[in-house]
DNA sequence: GACCTGCTGCGGATTG
């Protein structure tokens, strides 16, 4: 305890906090917490605490929150914990029961899954501290919007767990809705603190946390050693496809998949980790492959899938699996496990397939290497064997490239940054009919200066927003009535009266999969599957026994064959600019990483060759067949911009990631054609948006008219600036 | 060419 007795942090705190300290037998406090503790009891300001998961987080905001709550009780709820998960909630209260329970606080959770007799306690007698999800918050304002003023009273801190995973999203735009919403209603500002995963640009996360305040925010970010990292990445060749005597294309007998498998029992067997693949089927694929893999040996299966398809109750068996220390067990699994639920300890991390981005290969590392321990990253890229007519991106070695450059800027500490623009009119639209739902009326005035104005949507212009109130009251989402204020119209009675109103994202409609009155999980109303077809879910497999349309549900049972099914992909996510700028560094670099398997080596090599066959370092765009691809070595937003303003001049485009292919062109056309656009102005973003065909992506887009829905195309998805520079470097003598 | 997240009130049956 020397420590604490030395530290000041300690001696801030109250007597009762510090006993409870003792108690644990901490040596001392962490970094973070020392930092923290005065600025929150201070509460002077907003603060962000930033540290990989499990570095004392939740402690460093609520010692000194509750150390000032016990020194002033006070009515109604004084903390307020906003948190994006259920099984956040959870494992949060259970982290600060017995420490609430100690000083006399009471703690509160309020999520679907609790039982509405708590929630009636809470609203009879608010106190204490209240750990709730976005969407539940948004049912307090609707179902008990004149009570909002009274509940919150004596808020002293509003806290939000897992920022980082708000930033950008729609959900986080209402979020920060509702916490302005909150301040207007007790009239006064009540100090945010937001704990967080380490940042590339903490400038961001500041501003989100506080908009137009973001200077005065606070930043505690973990100091503690750099860990250390063993990183291994393993190539793999798929044969080309093979033509048996009737013609039909059949995969070759050692296909990569069945070796990466064997790869993964061998080395993973016997200790805790986490498989990462980039799709639910792929997880399925494993869990099957590595189930299997157990049963011929006739070992006890220590592999579990895990994905948002399957049901809480299989999820809780493979969470349940990686907890367990009496035995090893491993989980294939999507992000799911990327956020900090509780899971112990593990031992390493595989990805299979190319990271989707380094923000997301840094949280998915930070689950590894606990106790100061390396942390352990193997990822498993697989190329196609190359033939004559390979396409080039094959022919580069695009995976493994990006892989590399994924790495490269990780160690570097470099993260994508979220995208703070967005005008994010679709959760607009629910903070309206929000804001009626809470005041039973509203004039059109104050809910321009407090959404707009003064509140997060503020980059919507005055015009904007009359346009979208418009586009609602044609819809019957809203009326005027007699005395010029705004009421719910026949439709946004409906909407906001159907509990689905809370949520500011969309959910796909499902078939739920039910093996033996047991819910496995649910699958996408779309997919095409007979009675008697097979099926691997969950890591095994089923034959179809029944389908019921009407109760929505598919029947199985277990059977000895089956694939896993195609569940309906969403949109791929967008490659940084500074990501493919470092591919192309690596292209034109010699080194090789020391971390590649030789077969990983041969393949950079080959990719390397190929770069240089096509001399892409000098070439900026090159023939292929009767199109052009050009290579600008830019991210998905600049290329998606450039392919639309393309097409805006009549030009058919494909994007390929890679590069911008241009059908039917020679390359002297292609050449004309940026130097058309680089000398003139490019279109408006809301103008090429309007080319877009599916415009209606988000939940209550569907009110509101097509320029509006441009607009907020343009902001969330294009970048004009981004392009018209891309232009103009295309054209640089090299 | 990917992934993920969330949700109320009420009616009716059952149990102590």
């Amino acid at each position: 305890m020397e420590g604490s007795q030395e530290s000041l942090a300690f001696r801030e705190l109250d007597q009762r906090i510090q006993r409870w300290i003792w108690s644990q037998g901490w040596n001392e406090l962490r970094d973070i917490q020392e930092a923290a503790i005065p600025l929150i009891l201070a509460a002077e300001t907003d603060v962000i605490i930033a540290a990989a998961t499990a570095r004392g987080k939740t402690e460093a905001a609520f010692l000194p929150i509750l150390s000032a709550l016990a020194r002033r009780p006070d009515a109604g709820v004084r903390t307020l914990c906003v948190s994006p998960l259920k099984a956040l909630i959870n494992d949060q209260f259970r982290r600060l029961e017995g420490l609430c329970s100690d000083l006399g606080i009471p703690l509160y959770r309020w999520h679907g899954d609790v039982p509405a007799s708590f929630k009636k306690k809470l609203l009879r007698h608010p106190e204490g501290v209240l750990v709730i999800t976005p969407e539940s918050l948004e049912a307090l304002f609707v179902l008990h919007g004149s009570q909002v003023g009274s509940l919150f009273e004596g808020l002293a801190y509003a806290v939000i767990d897992e920022l980082h995973a708000f930033i950008g999203t729609e959900r986080g735009r209402q979020l920060q809705s509702q916490l302005h919403r909150l301040e207007l209603v007790i009239a006064r500002r009540v100090p945010r603190i937001g704990l967080s995963a380490t940042l590339g640009d903490m400038n961001l996360a500041r501003e989100f946390l506080r908009p137009g305040g973001s200077a005065a925010v606070r930043c505690v970010e973990s100091s503690a050693s750099r860990q250390e990292v063993r990183l291994q990445v393993r190539g793999y060749r798929r044969a080309a496809e093979l033509k048996d005597q009737l013609g039909a294309a059949r995969e070759a007998a050692e296909a990569p998949e069945g070796e990466i498998a064997s790869h993964l029992f061998t080395t993973l067997r016997g200790t805790t980790n986490l498989v990462f693949a980039n799709s639910r089927a792929i997880v399925e694929q494993y869990a099957d492959r590595l189930r299997r893999l157990c049963k011929d040996l006739g070992v006890p299966n220590e592999f579990w899938p895990h994905h948002g398809n399957l049901s809480k109750g299989l999820r809780e068996e493979t969470e349940a699996a990686l907890k367990d220390r009496s035995r090893p067990g491993t989980a294939i699994c999507t992000t799911t496990l990327e956020l900090g639920i509780d899971i112990g300890a593990i031992a390493s991390i595989a990805q299979i397939g190319a990271p989707p981005s380094v923000s997301s290969t840094r949280q998915r590392l930070g689950r590894s290497g606990r106790g100061g321990g390396p942390a352990v990253l193997r990822a498993y890229i697989v190329e196609r064997e190359l033939q004559r007519d390979s396409p080039l991106g094959d022919a580069l070695r695009v995976q493994l490239i990006q892989t590399i450059a994924t790495i490269d800027l990780l160690l570097e500490r470099w993260c994508e940054p979220p995208l703070p623009v967005a005008l994010h009119l679709s959760t607009l639209v629910q903070q309206i009919l929000s804001l009626i739902a809470q005041h039973g009326a509203l004039r059109a005035a104050p809910a321009w200066r407090d959404l707009c104005e003064r509140g997060p949507f503020s980059s919507l212009r005055r015009e904007q927003f009359v346009g979208v109130l418009r586009s609602l009251s044609r819809h019957g989402l809203i009326q005027q009535d007699h005395s010029g204020e705004l009421v719910l119209g026949a439709v946004g009675e409906r909407l906001v009266n159907h509990y689905g109103f809370y949520a500011a994202f969309t959910s796909p409609d499902e078939y739920r999969i039910v093996a033996d009155g047991r819910v496995l999980g649910s699958m996408p109303v779309q997919i095409s599957l007979a009675v008697n077809g097979l099926l691997i879910f969950g890591g095994r497999r089923w034959r179809i026994v029944r389908i019921d349309p009407q109760q929505k549900t598919i029947d199985v049972q277990p059977a000895q064959g089956g694939r896993p099914p195609a569940f309906v992909p969403t949109e791929a996510p967008p490659v940084h600019d500074a990501l493919r700028r470092r591919m192309f560094e690596i292209f034109r670099e010699t080194a090789v990483p020391t971390y590649l398997t030789d077969r990983a080596m041969a393949l950079l090599a080959e990719g390397r060759d190929n770069f240089a066959r096509y001399r892409l370092a000098e070439v900026r765009w090159l023939a292929e067949g009767d199109a052009v691809l050009i290579f600008p070595w830019c991210g998905d937003r600049i290329l998606d911009t450039l392919g639309l303003w393309m097409r805006a001049l009549g030009r058919e485009t494909v994007s390929y990631g890679i590069a911008l292919c241009l059908a039917r062109t020679t390359e002297s056309e292609a050449g004309h054609l940026l130097e058309t656009m680089a000398a003139s102005e490019p279109p408006s973003g809301s103008e090429l948006a309007r080319a877009v065909a599916n415009l209606r992506r988000e939940k209550f887009h569907p009110y509101l008219d097509e320029d509006l829905l441009a607009d907020d195309y343009a902001t969330s998805r294009l970048d004009l600036a981004g392009a018209r520079e891309t232009v103009l470097r295309l054209l640089e003598p090299r």
